[in-house]
DNA sequence: GTATCATATGCTAAAACTTGCATATGGGGG
DNA sequence: CCCCCATATGCAAGTTTTAGCATATGATAC
Protein backbone atom coordinates (compact mmCIF):
# COMPACT_ATOMS: atom_id res chain seq x y z
CA UNK A 1 0.00 0.00 0.00
CA UNK A 2 2.62 2.61 0.60
CA UNK A 3 5.00 1.46 -2.09
CA UNK A 4 1.36 2.43 -4.10
CA UNK A 5 1.59 5.91 -2.02
CA UNK A 6 4.97 6.52 -2.94
CA UNK A 7 4.13 5.43 -6.60
CA UNK A 8 1.11 7.48 -7.65
CA UNK A 9 3.56 10.35 -5.63
CA UNK A 10 6.17 10.00 -8.56
CA UNK A 11 3.76 9.97 -10.98
CA UNK A 12 1.75 13.44 -8.90
CA UNK A 13 4.14 15.80 -11.05
CA UNK A 14 3.38 16.57 -14.28
CA UNK A 15 7.08 16.57 -16.13
CA UNK A 16 7.53 12.99 -14.53
CA UNK A 17 4.48 11.37 -15.28
CA UNK A 18 5.43 12.91 -19.04
CA UNK A 19 8.57 11.30 -18.13
CA UNK A 20 7.53 8.12 -17.51
CA UNK A 21 4.58 7.57 -19.99
CA UNK A 22 7.58 8.91 -22.66
CA UNK A 23 9.46 5.84 -21.02
CA UNK A 24 6.43 3.49 -21.86
CA UNK A 25 5.87 4.88 -24.95
CA UNK A 26 9.75 3.74 -26.13
CA UNK A 27 10.19 -0.06 -25.32
CA UNK A 28 13.81 -1.24 -24.51
CA UNK A 29 14.22 2.36 -22.54
CA UNK A 30 16.53 5.30 -23.96
CA UNK A 31 19.27 7.73 -22.21
CA UNK A 32 18.92 10.60 -20.43
CA UNK A 33 20.02 13.25 -23.25
CA UNK A 34 17.48 11.58 -25.73
CA UNK A 35 14.78 12.07 -23.13
CA UNK A 36 15.83 15.44 -22.20
CA UNK A 37 15.66 16.37 -26.20
CA UNK A 38 12.57 14.86 -26.19
CA UNK A 39 11.26 16.69 -23.07
CA UNK A 40 13.03 20.25 -23.23
CA UNK A 41 13.81 20.27 -19.68
CA UNK A 42 17.54 20.98 -18.45
CA UNK A 43 19.43 17.97 -17.70
CA UNK A 44 19.71 18.36 -14.18
CA UNK A 45 16.03 18.30 -13.80
CA UNK A 46 15.46 14.76 -15.79
CA UNK A 47 17.88 13.34 -14.24
CA UNK A 48 16.68 14.33 -10.81
CA UNK A 49 13.11 13.38 -11.84
CA UNK A 50 14.41 10.03 -12.82
CA UNK A 51 15.72 9.25 -9.65
CA UNK A 52 12.26 9.77 -7.72
CA UNK A 53 10.91 7.47 -10.59
CA UNK A 54 13.04 5.00 -9.49
CA UNK A 55 13.29 5.29 -5.81
CA UNK A 56 9.60 4.84 -6.42
CA UNK A 57 10.19 1.21 -8.41
CA UNK A 58 8.59 2.79 -11.30
CA UNK A 59 11.62 2.27 -13.83
CA UNK A 60 15.05 0.86 -13.76
CA UNK A 61 18.38 2.31 -15.09
CA UNK A 62 21.50 0.83 -16.64
CA UNK A 63 24.74 2.27 -17.45
CA UNK A 64 26.21 1.34 -20.66
CA UNK A 65 29.60 2.94 -21.33
CA UNK A 66 28.64 6.91 -20.77
CA UNK A 67 24.68 6.45 -21.10
CA UNK A 68 22.56 5.68 -18.71
CA UNK A 69 19.82 4.03 -20.06
CA UNK A 70 16.45 3.96 -18.55
CA UNK A 71 13.41 1.83 -19.03
CA UNK A 72 10.14 0.94 -17.29
CA UNK A 73 10.76 -1.38 -14.30
CA UNK A 74 9.41 -4.93 -14.91
CA UNK A 75 8.30 -5.74 -11.60
CA UNK A 76 4.83 -4.94 -10.01
CA UNK A 77 4.46 -1.59 -9.71
CA UNK A 78 6.49 -0.17 -13.15
CA UNK A 79 4.50 -2.59 -15.33
CA UNK A 80 1.23 -2.21 -13.48
CA UNK A 81 1.45 1.47 -13.43
CA UNK A 82 2.66 1.12 -17.12
CA UNK A 83 -0.22 -0.50 -18.37
CA UNK A 84 -2.36 1.89 -16.73
CA UNK A 85 -1.36 4.74 -18.01
CA UNK A 86 -0.89 3.58 -21.18
CA UNK A 87 -4.71 2.55 -21.05
CA UNK A 88 -5.86 6.10 -19.73
CA UNK A 89 -3.75 8.61 -21.28
CA UNK A 90 -4.28 9.65 -24.57
CA UNK A 91 -1.41 9.25 -27.05
CA UNK A 92 -2.21 13.00 -28.03
CA UNK A 93 -1.40 14.04 -24.79
CA UNK A 94 2.18 14.05 -25.73
CA UNK A 95 2.75 13.94 -29.51
CA UNK A 96 5.42 16.34 -29.61
CA UNK A 97 7.23 14.39 -27.41
CA UNK A 98 7.23 11.11 -28.68
CA UNK A 99 8.04 12.36 -31.86
CA UNK A 100 11.15 14.34 -30.82
CA UNK A 101 12.13 11.51 -28.79
CA UNK A 102 11.51 8.78 -31.97
CA UNK A 103 13.61 11.58 -34.06
CA UNK A 104 16.64 11.25 -31.15
CA UNK A 105 16.39 7.53 -31.03
CA UNK A 106 16.71 7.22 -34.63
CA UNK A 107 19.87 8.81 -34.57
CA UNK A 108 21.44 6.25 -33.10
CA UNK A 109 24.65 4.83 -34.00
CA UNK A 110 25.19 1.35 -33.60
CA UNK A 111 22.44 1.31 -31.15
CA UNK A 112 23.71 3.90 -29.27
CA UNK A 113 23.06 7.08 -28.65
CA UNK A 114 24.54 10.05 -30.34
CA UNK A 115 22.87 12.99 -29.45
CA UNK A 116 24.83 16.29 -28.65
CA UNK A 117 24.10 17.96 -25.38
CA UNK A 118 23.17 21.52 -25.15
CA UNK A 119 25.68 23.76 -24.27
CA UNK A 120 24.42 27.00 -22.97
CA UNK A 121 24.19 29.04 -26.33
CA UNK A 122 22.57 26.76 -28.22
CA UNK A 123 18.55 26.58 -29.45
CA UNK A 124 17.76 25.53 -26.28
CA UNK A 125 13.93 25.92 -25.03
CA UNK A 126 14.00 29.47 -23.06
CA UNK A 127 17.15 31.15 -23.70
CA UNK B 1 -2.72 14.71 -19.05
CA UNK B 2 -2.98 17.25 -16.05
CA UNK B 3 -5.98 15.78 -15.20
CA UNK B 4 -4.08 12.90 -14.03
CA UNK B 5 -0.89 14.04 -12.69
CA UNK B 6 -3.60 16.07 -10.41
CA UNK B 7 -5.17 12.34 -9.88
CA UNK B 8 -1.87 10.83 -8.95
CA UNK B 9 -0.72 13.31 -6.57
CA UNK B 10 -4.15 13.33 -4.70
CA UNK B 11 -3.55 9.41 -4.21
CA UNK B 12 0.21 10.11 -3.46
CA UNK B 13 -0.44 10.73 0.30
CA UNK B 14 -0.73 7.64 2.56
CA UNK B 15 -4.17 8.50 4.34
CA UNK B 16 -5.70 9.94 1.16
CA UNK B 17 -4.93 6.49 -0.60
CA UNK B 18 -6.50 4.64 2.23
CA UNK B 19 -9.45 7.03 2.15
CA UNK B 20 -10.25 6.54 -1.44
CA UNK B 21 -9.77 2.86 -1.62
CA UNK B 22 -12.16 2.68 1.60
CA UNK B 23 -14.97 4.61 -0.45
CA UNK B 24 -14.33 2.39 -3.46
CA UNK B 25 -14.49 -1.22 -1.04
CA UNK B 26 -18.13 0.84 -0.29
CA UNK B 27 -20.66 0.91 -3.08
CA UNK B 28 -23.03 3.63 -2.58
CA UNK B 29 -21.09 5.61 -0.34
CA UNK B 30 -20.59 6.72 3.04
CA UNK B 31 -20.70 9.84 5.30
CA UNK B 32 -17.62 11.39 6.65
CA UNK B 33 -18.22 10.18 10.49
CA UNK B 34 -17.98 6.82 9.03
CA UNK B 35 -14.93 7.43 7.38
CA UNK B 36 -13.70 9.07 10.59
CA UNK B 37 -14.71 5.92 12.61
CA UNK B 38 -13.01 3.49 9.75
CA UNK B 39 -9.45 5.31 9.72
CA UNK B 40 -9.26 6.90 13.49
CA UNK B 41 -8.32 10.09 11.94
CA UNK B 42 -9.29 13.39 13.56
CA UNK B 43 -12.71 14.41 12.10
CA UNK B 44 -11.42 17.84 10.02
CA UNK B 45 -8.22 16.03 8.74
CA UNK B 46 -10.82 13.44 6.78
CA UNK B 47 -12.69 17.03 5.63
CA UNK B 48 -9.40 18.39 4.11
CA UNK B 49 -8.66 15.01 2.39
CA UNK B 50 -11.51 14.41 0.74
CA UNK B 51 -11.77 17.81 -0.44
CA UNK B 52 -8.02 17.62 -2.34
CA UNK B 53 -9.74 13.98 -3.74
CA UNK B 54 -13.09 15.88 -4.75
CA UNK B 55 -10.95 18.43 -6.68
CA UNK B 56 -8.77 15.94 -8.64
CA UNK B 57 -11.80 14.62 -9.78
CA UNK B 58 -11.59 10.95 -8.22
CA UNK B 59 -14.95 11.63 -5.87
CA UNK B 60 -18.53 13.22 -5.66
CA UNK B 61 -20.36 14.50 -2.87
CA UNK B 62 -24.19 14.80 -1.96
CA UNK B 63 -25.48 16.73 1.06
CA UNK B 64 -28.29 14.51 2.71
CA UNK B 65 -29.20 16.76 5.71
CA UNK B 66 -26.50 17.66 7.80
CA UNK B 67 -24.54 14.66 6.35
CA UNK B 68 -22.31 14.56 3.14
CA UNK B 69 -21.86 11.72 1.81
CA UNK B 70 -19.19 10.66 -0.59
CA UNK B 71 -18.63 8.44 -3.22
CA UNK B 72 -16.09 7.34 -6.57
CA UNK B 73 -16.63 9.89 -8.83
CA UNK B 74 -18.11 8.16 -12.05
CA UNK B 75 -16.42 9.93 -14.60
CA UNK B 76 -13.37 9.24 -16.08
CA UNK B 77 -10.44 9.82 -13.51
CA UNK B 78 -12.57 8.50 -10.36
CA UNK B 79 -14.25 5.48 -12.49
CA UNK B 80 -10.74 4.18 -14.16
CA UNK B 81 -8.36 5.16 -11.14
CA UNK B 82 -11.24 3.26 -8.44
CA UNK B 83 -10.59 0.05 -10.58
CA UNK B 84 -6.93 0.28 -10.74
CA UNK B 85 -6.62 0.85 -7.08
CA UNK B 86 -8.74 -2.31 -6.79
CA UNK B 87 -6.94 -4.20 -8.88
CA UNK B 88 -4.03 -3.63 -7.90
CA UNK B 89 -4.08 -3.01 -3.90
CA UNK B 90 -4.94 -6.14 -1.88
CA UNK B 91 -7.40 -6.21 0.46
CA UNK B 92 -5.34 -7.54 3.23
CA UNK B 93 -3.65 -3.89 3.25
CA UNK B 94 -7.06 -2.14 4.97
CA UNK B 95 -9.00 -5.11 6.32
CA UNK B 96 -9.56 -3.24 10.15
CA UNK B 97 -10.74 -0.15 8.23
CA UNK B 98 -13.01 -1.66 6.02
CA UNK B 99 -14.26 -3.87 8.75
CA UNK B 100 -14.74 -0.61 11.46
CA UNK B 101 -16.65 1.00 7.87
CA UNK B 102 -18.44 -2.01 7.20
CA UNK B 103 -19.96 -1.99 11.02
CA UNK B 104 -20.52 1.91 10.89
CA UNK B 105 -22.74 1.62 8.00
CA UNK B 106 -24.30 -1.43 9.55
CA UNK B 107 -25.42 0.53 12.27
CA UNK B 108 -27.19 3.09 10.06
CA UNK B 109 -30.91 3.55 10.77
CA UNK B 110 -33.26 3.51 7.78
CA UNK B 111 -30.16 4.26 5.57
CA UNK B 112 -28.87 7.32 7.58
CA UNK B 113 -25.75 7.55 9.41
CA UNK B 114 -26.09 7.13 13.03
CA UNK B 115 -22.56 7.34 14.24
CA UNK B 116 -21.95 9.19 17.27
CA UNK B 117 -19.02 11.99 16.77
CA UNK B 118 -15.89 11.63 19.14
CA UNK B 119 -15.52 14.68 21.71
CA UNK B 120 -12.31 15.22 23.09
CA UNK B 121 -11.92 12.64 26.10
CA UNK B 122 -13.71 9.74 24.26
CA UNK B 123 -12.03 6.24 23.45
CA UNK B 124 -10.08 7.57 20.24
CA UNK B 125 -7.26 6.15 18.84
CA UNK B 126 -4.08 7.99 20.14
CA UNK B 127 -4.91 10.06 23.19
C1' DG C 1 48.20 12.39 -17.91
C1' DT C 2 44.29 16.20 -19.89
C1' DA C 3 40.16 17.28 -22.19
C1' DT C 4 35.49 16.28 -23.08
C1' DC C 5 31.02 14.30 -22.90
C1' DA C 6 27.05 12.18 -20.23
C1' DT C 7 25.11 12.04 -16.01
C1' DA C 8 24.43 12.90 -11.08
C1' DT C 9 24.25 15.67 -6.94
C1' DG C 10 24.83 19.53 -3.32
C1' DC C 11 23.07 23.83 -2.09
C1' DT C 12 19.65 27.55 -1.80
C1' DA C 13 15.32 30.13 -1.99
C1' DA C 14 10.60 29.78 -3.09
C1' DA C 15 6.49 27.23 -3.18
C1' DA C 16 3.49 23.61 -1.74
C1' DC C 17 1.92 20.31 1.49
C1' DT C 18 0.82 18.46 6.20
C1' DT C 19 -0.81 18.86 10.89
C1' DG C 20 -3.06 20.68 14.72
C1' DC C 21 -6.08 23.72 16.86
C1' DA C 22 -9.75 26.73 16.81
C1' DT C 23 -13.71 28.21 14.81
C1' DA C 24 -17.13 28.86 11.14
C1' DT C 25 -21.02 27.10 8.44
C1' DG C 26 -25.24 24.66 7.60
C1' DG C 27 -28.95 21.94 8.98
C1' DG C 28 -32.27 19.84 12.56
C1' DG C 29 -34.65 19.56 16.84
C1' DG C 30 -36.72 21.42 20.98
C1' DC D 1 -35.49 31.52 19.01
C1' DC D 2 -31.19 28.77 20.94
C1' DC D 3 -28.55 24.59 21.10
C1' DC D 4 -26.44 20.73 19.09
C1' DC D 5 -24.57 17.82 15.66
C1' DA D 6 -22.05 17.02 11.19
C1' DT D 7 -19.01 19.07 8.35
C1' DA D 8 -15.95 22.61 6.52
C1' DT D 9 -12.38 26.05 6.75
C1' DG D 10 -8.84 29.73 8.40
C1' DC D 11 -4.51 30.17 10.41
C1' DA D 12 0.37 29.08 11.98
C1' DA D 13 4.38 25.97 12.43
C1' DG D 14 6.90 22.37 10.67
C1' DT D 15 8.09 19.60 6.86
C1' DT D 16 8.64 18.34 2.12
C1' DT D 17 9.00 19.59 -2.99
C1' DT D 18 10.50 22.22 -6.62
C1' DA D 19 13.67 24.92 -9.63
C1' DG D 20 17.89 26.84 -10.68
C1' DC D 21 22.68 27.19 -10.59
C1' DA D 22 27.02 25.32 -9.93
C1' DT D 23 29.78 21.53 -9.59
C1' DA D 24 31.03 16.67 -8.88
C1' DT D 25 31.44 11.97 -10.73
C1' DG D 26 32.20 8.37 -14.29
C1' DA D 27 33.69 7.15 -18.52
C1' DT D 28 35.81 7.68 -23.18
C1' DA D 29 39.08 9.81 -26.38
C1' DC D 30 43.39 11.98 -27.24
Amino acid sequence: MDDWAEAFRALGNHERLRLFVLLTRQKGGCCVCELVEALGLPQYQVSKHLRILRRAGLIKSVRMGRWAYYAVADSGVGREMAAFTSRVIPDAALTDAVSRLRAAVARREDGRCVVQARRPGDNDARN
